[in-house]
DNA sequence: AGTCAAAATGTAATCGTTTACACTTATTTA
DNA sequence: TAAATAAGTGTAAACGATTACATTTTGACT
């Protein structure tokens, strides 16, 4: 490989001369540019991003954590964070922690090794301590869940509000036995904001809570099947299930279809995310649009802003819903 | 944030001594490796990682460039990679092309400039010409997809063989009008391959081609609609469809099923891929599985031996495939 | 032609590491 | 005890870029 310095000599300049000629300096004659980049067409130059990096510290890369690839809610959030990135120059690395405390750590590390400029969590499993901690150091913004304790700016939609929607409208549709699943670790906000709404509404409606509340960290359609089927055994009643995700919800659907009953006439099912999941199931699963676009987008805004040091004022960045009635809870969009 | 000379200054020995320290040479006594220690403690120092790369020119990072993240496939190759690659202390970080050559070609100078070591690409959009010119330089290796006429190694299952198990199996089962939903490039092996295995099974049967040729780059949901759509127009006899990918094998169901066919008892579908798609539909999908995970992790130590030197005598390394028959062929399955 | 400012170029320090080599001790060996 | 060896440490040169500052060249103006 070429470095800065064999252009230079073949060019017959300096090396700060090359330098100028490729970061478009003014103060290069054409002539000489002319001559530079002619040198570095001819030994297939290529700027060695650590030189640079280690001298400017600054690598126009932001990393994107999240804990696995495959659910498509994610993978929206990271498309909305790439395209305000891409505009900006920034490239985004994605690496996966699988909920894994160690190597989501080890990531982060190249936040500290200067390998990367900022960081966007999307779901991490850190403490509030811990974040705070990295938090004060380095530019990082968090996405979709955030630790209510924690210093670091988030970005997230009202989870307790679309909730409540969710909730009223299968009480509007005349369901009275609700149960809830529970997927996802109970520390996370999104996790238990749900389940708050769940509860607060059955309450003002005075309803029974039917929660089947054995705690995964898990979107899975097994999960999903697996805890219908205990829910089912121990409330048979139940005439309505509210769900944390819509792979979940697929997978309850198809255990309840399994058990003889029908969805929506016998049981209404909702889901979460709006993914593509709710709409290949067969019905369509009544969900929460989440914006994930948006709300990788604006992740993207927060955190640039935080690596050119602008002052931000809030602590939390609130994305805007939208409910998506369909066929799992209502007939008449079968 | 410190550096390594400010370490030094504290614990009152050289930098070098302090690199030993971090990098656990034996040279250094216990009572100076006690001090450092201490300093490195006291100063919450951390190795800066572009000083390090720069210098031994090798960053323990690789590339894994792909098209799109919400491919369950894709993900699944994925984590064999990290799981190779995290056992030998390398970090993976993904980056998306969503089939766009110029930021293919952006995140590759990643490669170039020395961010990473080495380089995995998953359904690269590449041609063999400018493959070839990177694998001279760099060690990368192709997954999935390889050109043929290129000379960087490539690890993937034998799709012809694969298909044309599938055609035989539609075959086996009476099926006599089969029709090929093509989807992806049309300069993809898979597709190519896929499509050979089935004119070739129909040609040996005497049987007649009944294709949809429009090529689209796109596995979705979506263009299975579409697609079949204008296949089953033109050709409304069909009794059995080959797709590319078990989402658009959905979609194709979804569209048939609404116009008022049944699945597979009027028309059977296959799929391809054994992703969660599936087995979340209804019925599940007769489909192949890729041993997806140990296409990625043969990738990785492919890559491996690239990256250290080793010499490869093959050009192209084989994962072995497992058909899977369900109910979208077989009533027996349902 | 001579003066001066502006433009173009070069020199060398710098970023934070690693490491070859030199040097100083401590330990063994004859 | 002196010489030879080994172990521990330090010095300074890399790695490949950027950039403050110094220097040279150019061109305009008197």
């Amino acid at each position: 490989m070429s470095t800065i310095e064999q252009v230079a000599k073949v060019a017959n300049v300096s090396v700060a001369t090359v330098s100028r000629v490729i970061n478009n300096s003014a103060l290069v004659s054409e002539k000489t540019r002319k001559k530079v980049e002619a040198a570095i067409k001819r030994l297939n130059y290529e700027p060695n991003f650590l030189g640079r990096s280690l001298r400017q510290s600054e690598t126009n890369m932001i990393l994107a954590l999240v804990h696995g690839i495959d659910n498509p809610f994610f993978s929206q959030i990271i498309r909305g964070i790439e395209s305000v990135a891409h505009a900006h120059g920034v490239n985004v690395l994605i690496c996966t922690t699988y909920g894994d405390r160690i190597r989501e750590a080890h990531y982060l590390e190249m936040l500290r090794r200067r390998y990367v400029d900022g960081a966007i969590l999307l779901s991490s499993c850190m403490e509030a301590i811990e974040l705070d901690k990295l938090d004060e150091n380095y530019p990082i913004v968090q996405v979709i869940e955030n630790l209510p304790e924690s210093k670091a700016i988030s970005v997230s939609i009202d989870y307790y509000q679309a909730s409540s929607q969710l909730m009223n409208h299968l009480i509007a549709n005349g369901h009275r036995k609700i149960g809830f699943i529970h997927t996802g670790l109970q520390s996370i906000v999104s996790s238990t904001e749900k389940f708050k709404a769940y509860t607060d509404v059955l309450h003002n409606n005075n309803l029974p809570v039917l929660s089947e509340s054995i705690i995964y960290n898990e979107f899975g359609f097994e999960s999903g099947k697996k805890m219908i089927g205990r829910l089912l055994d121990e409330h048979p009643e139940i005439d309505a299930v509210f769900t944390a995700s819509d792979l979940v919800a697929c997978g309850v659907i198809n255990e309840i279809e399994k058990r003889g009953m029908r969805v929506p006439e016998d049981i209404a099912v909702t889901g979460f995310d709006n993914t593509i999941y709710a709409n290949i199931n067969k019905p369509r699963i009544t969900t929460v649009d989440q914006n994930s676009f948006e709300l990788g987008s604006k992740a993207m805004e927060v955190l640039l802003q935080k690596i050119h040091g602008e002052p931000l004022d809030v602590l939390h960045v609130q994305v805007g819903h939208r409910l998506i009635i369909q066929g799992s809870t209502d007939t008449e969009q079968l």
